[in-house]
DNA sequence: GTGTAATGCTATTGG
DNA sequence: AGCATTACAC
């Protein structure tokens, strides 16, 4: 075991070591946090704590699977892979899938995705005859989410005054009535939702003692971090869970809460010390990612908002150099900025792909960057957006094994009963429906036993329909002695999905063949036990050793159920090193040396929907703080004048964040300044624009900022002077100091100098971009 | 019931 | 601009 201890700062090894009774570790940005959690699990274990004992929640599983990673190599044992680790969904729905006859559901329900809620609560609104333009899916589908996060049942949503009353008042009396059918046709079809997961956690350790003891007295140690970002439901389980030990440890930071969106609760921190009255506390406000120029501009831009703890983050790392703010016309150029300047660092720096982060408010404004990158053949990979698992094609196998695992799962069957075509339309899947509603089953049940309903359907139609009833459920019977692969290859020649994929000769169709193939591929190595997809929290009764037990295909879904982007782990050195794209959500908990925040602009950043609550702008100016803290080394930002928004253009104005920068850390670029006065001068323009005809002012140039060439323009910069450079020939470079030219390639203007810089090493540059001077 | 053309909606943020 | 649902012809 490695003396991590002496790894640790003072107030860090104190949250480390202080490991009985309740403690809530406020950490700023870049404090370490992670390093505190995985030591203090680490410490734990090496007291003698048994893995199993520990519980930990991380905020996604790639987090908890590199905690794990990390944890082993400090305690030097394969112990630490039996710590429950995971997030809150993951280790629940394990929990739930133990328990789950205790809630009246099967083992194997299966997880509804947003996609399936929404889908059902289209279907809902058909068959109540209420119109999807007032009672918008999405709508809907965020209230009911929001009633389950706060552990609001739809019994008690009805019965709720208030609420009801807020619904009339929006012209949505119905909204409580769908809630209600929208969970009983969960139930029937066997299936939860992502809010599910929360919520019937906490209706098994209400309603049964028995079980609530059992995991109370399991997790004797119970850790969770980024805190600020649970919402009631977890809140309560962690509560309920931790009530008998008190051994409860949680990190937040208020300053990084960033999903009050989704029903997450700063007050949780603040409920926190009422909860357990004899609570320590510890700070962490040293910062050790970033330069005192980005921790002192964050901490400038988060002194705007008024809700936050008192808390003093500062860092004994070098001033750095000033964050870079530039102004483009349109958003195809700021990208085209972008990727210029990642280009210019990375010749200049010699810094690798990974080093770089584009961060953005939208999924939406990832094109333009994609596009830019690709010119300039910089590899990048875009995080979240539509990912693997939501491609049509790999839903509609994917709903097939759903469907054979859980048979009444009601979202799956609509969607391949009839993919590939097989004859059966939307009127003879609407009779069912009908009939299963009124029998109150699920269409499974009524597919099953046709004899026993009254069915209006043709003997054609009813053939059809049992012809596929007969193919899955002669899938279902091979699930428990057939491995993944086996199987889901099976399915996907026997259903007639590949044979339907390859008859599309289009570009697209052969990459949707592509698709199925390659999760084919994910699925043999599930199935060879390749630790594919790893498992995160290992279940108490499972002693077997995890390669001699069949790798089938329910184990599968169950483990890629609640999987995300971010989850995913690059294979090969050169998938990981390519520049990340993300939105500044994704990017918590992240850190890279050069980070790109863009499209600061005016209801983009600040969001548009934001701007009628000060709490709703303070949750963006956190998500600025959240995004300028994700840098080590430097930052740009970047705001269009235009912008293409629903194929149209539309003109931006500058983030009101941009006014809040303090100018003493800011470089702006030449036409930052220079359109920074146009705004005003266009302005005016604009609001003259009906009567007079004013020519636009010429472009200024505020004399007190330095001018320097427009990012990312390699034209704009002569090396003429440089012509004649050789070996031999002392140089000057603005960071590197003075150094001596040791080779040369390549021909001018093209062409690299390999330099031996004083104190800092040898350095290749490319001359177009190096800004070099020849020293006598 | 099936396939294509036209229409219309969307883009906060995510497990 | 791009995707998804709907409308309409077969």
């Amino acid at each position: 075991m490695s003396d991590y201890l002496s790894e640790l700062n003072e107030s860090q090894c104190q949250a480390v070591e202080c490991t009985e009774g309740p403690v809530i570790i406020i950490a700023g940005a870049g404090s370490g946090k992670t390093r505190v959690l995985t030591y203090r699990i680490a410490h734990l274990m090496k007291k003698g704590v048994d893995p199993f004992n520990i519980l930990a929640l991380t905020f996604t599983n790639k987090a908890a699977r590199e905690m794990k990673e990390r944890i082993a190599r400090i305690v030097v044992s394969t112990e630490s892979r039996n710590l429950w680790m995971g997030t809150f969904h993951s280790v629940f729905a394990k929990i739930l899938r133990i328990e789950s006859e205790k809630l009246g559901y099967p083992t194997n329900f299966t997880i509804y995705d947003t996609d399936d809620s929404k889908s059902l609560i289209r279907d809902i609104l058909k068959e109540q005859g209420l119109d999807d333009k007032v009672y918008k899916p999405s709508l809907v589908l965020s209230r009911i989410s929001t009633a389950k996060s706060s552990l609001i049942s739809s019994q008690a949503y009805n019965a709720d005054s208030r609420i009801t009353d807020e619904d009339n008042m929006a012209a949505k009396p119905k909204l409580g009535t769908i809630y209600e059918i929208y969970t009983k046709r969960c139930f029937k079809a066997g299936a939860m939702d992502f809010d599910d997961l929360l919520y019937k956690t906490n209706i098994l350790l209400r309603d049964h003692p028995d079980v609530l003891h059992k995991y109370q007295h399991k997790f004797k140690y119970i850790l969770v971090d980024e805190y600020q970002d649970t919402n009631f439901a977890q809140y309560v389980i962690v509560k309920q869970l931790a009530a008998l030990y008190q051994n409860i440890c949680v990190v937040g930071d208020d300053a990084q809460s960033i999903y009050a969106f989704r029903g997450a609760n700063i007050q949780n921190i603040l409920n926190f010390e009422k909860d357990y009255p004899d609570l320590k506390t510890f700070k962490l406000e040293q910062n050790y990612r970033s330069t005192r120029t980005i921790v002192n501009v964050a901490n400038a831009i988060i002194a705007n908002n008024k809700d936050q703890l008192k808390k003093n983050v500062w860092t004994q790392n070098d001033e750095g150099e000033k964050i870079k703010l530039i102004k483009t016309l349109t958003d195809n150029e700021e990208g085209n900025t972008v990727a210029n300047t990642i280009f210019e660092i990375k010749m200049n720096q010699q810094a690798k792909n990974s080093a770089f982060a584009i961060l953005y408010r939208t999924n939406a404004q990832s094109r333009a960057m994609e596009e830019a990158l690709r010119k300039l053949n910089i590899p990048y990979r875009i995080y979240g957006g539509l990912s693997f698992y939501q491609r049509k094609e790999i839903k509609d196998l994917i709903a097939y094994f759903r469907l054979i695992i859980n048979n009444h799962d009601e979202e799956s069957l609509k969607r391949i009963i009839n993919y590939p075509a097989r004859g059966i339309g939307n009127t003879t899947i609407e009779k069912i429906t009908v009939i299963a509603n009124d029998n109150d089953v699920s269409l499974w049940t009524v597919i099953e036993n046709f004899n026993d309903f009254n069915l209006d359907i043709h003997t054609g139609t009813r053939n059809k329909i049992n012809e596929f009833a007969t193919m899955i459920r002669s899938f279902s019977v091979m699930l428990p002695t057939h491995n993944a692969y086996d199987l889901g290859n099976h399915v996907a020649h026997a259903s007639g999905i590949l044979k339907d994929l390859y008859s599309d000769k289009t570009a697209e169709g052969v990459s949707h063949h592509e698709n199925i193939q390659e999760l084919l591929n994910g699925l043999k190595e599930f199935s060879e036990n390749k630790n594919a997809v790893a498992s995160l929290t290992p279940l108490a009764e499972d002693t077997t050793n995890e390669s001699t037990k069949l790798k089938t295909l329910d184990l599968f879904m169950q483990d890629i159920a609640l999987l995300t982007d971010a989850d995913k782990e690059a294979e090969t050195e050169e998938d990981r090193n390519r520049v990340s794209l993300m939105t500044i959500h994704a990017a918590k908990g992240l850190e890279f040396p050069y980070v790109f925040i863009v499209g600061l602009e005016e209801n983009l950043f600040p969001s548009q929907l934001s701007l009628n609550s000060r709490t709703d702008l303070e949750e963006e100016r956190r998500l600025l703080y959240v995004a300028l803290t994700r840098a080590e080394k430097k930052v740009t930002l970047t705001y269009a004048a235009t912008r293409y928004r629903w194929g149209n253009l539309i003109s931006c104005e500058p983030s009101r964040f941009i006014d809040e920068l303090d100018e003493q850390y800011i470089e702006m670029s030449a036409s930052a300044v220079r359109v920074r006065e146009e705004d005003r001068v266009i302005d005016v323009n604009r609001f003259h624009k009906n009567k007079l005809n004013i020519p636009p002012a010429p472009p200024l140039v505020r004399k007190n900022f330095v001018k320097i060439g427009q990012a990312g323009r390699p034209a704009d910069y002569n090396p003429e002077h440089l012509r004649d450079l050789q070996a031999g020939m002392s140089v000057s470079h603005e960071r590197f100091g003075t150094g001596k030219v040791v080779t040369m390639e390549g021909v001018f203007p093209n062409n690299k100098a390999t330099v031996l810089f004083e104190g800092v090493g040898q350095k290749q540059l490319l001359l177009k971009f190096a800004r070099l001077k020849i020293l006598n």
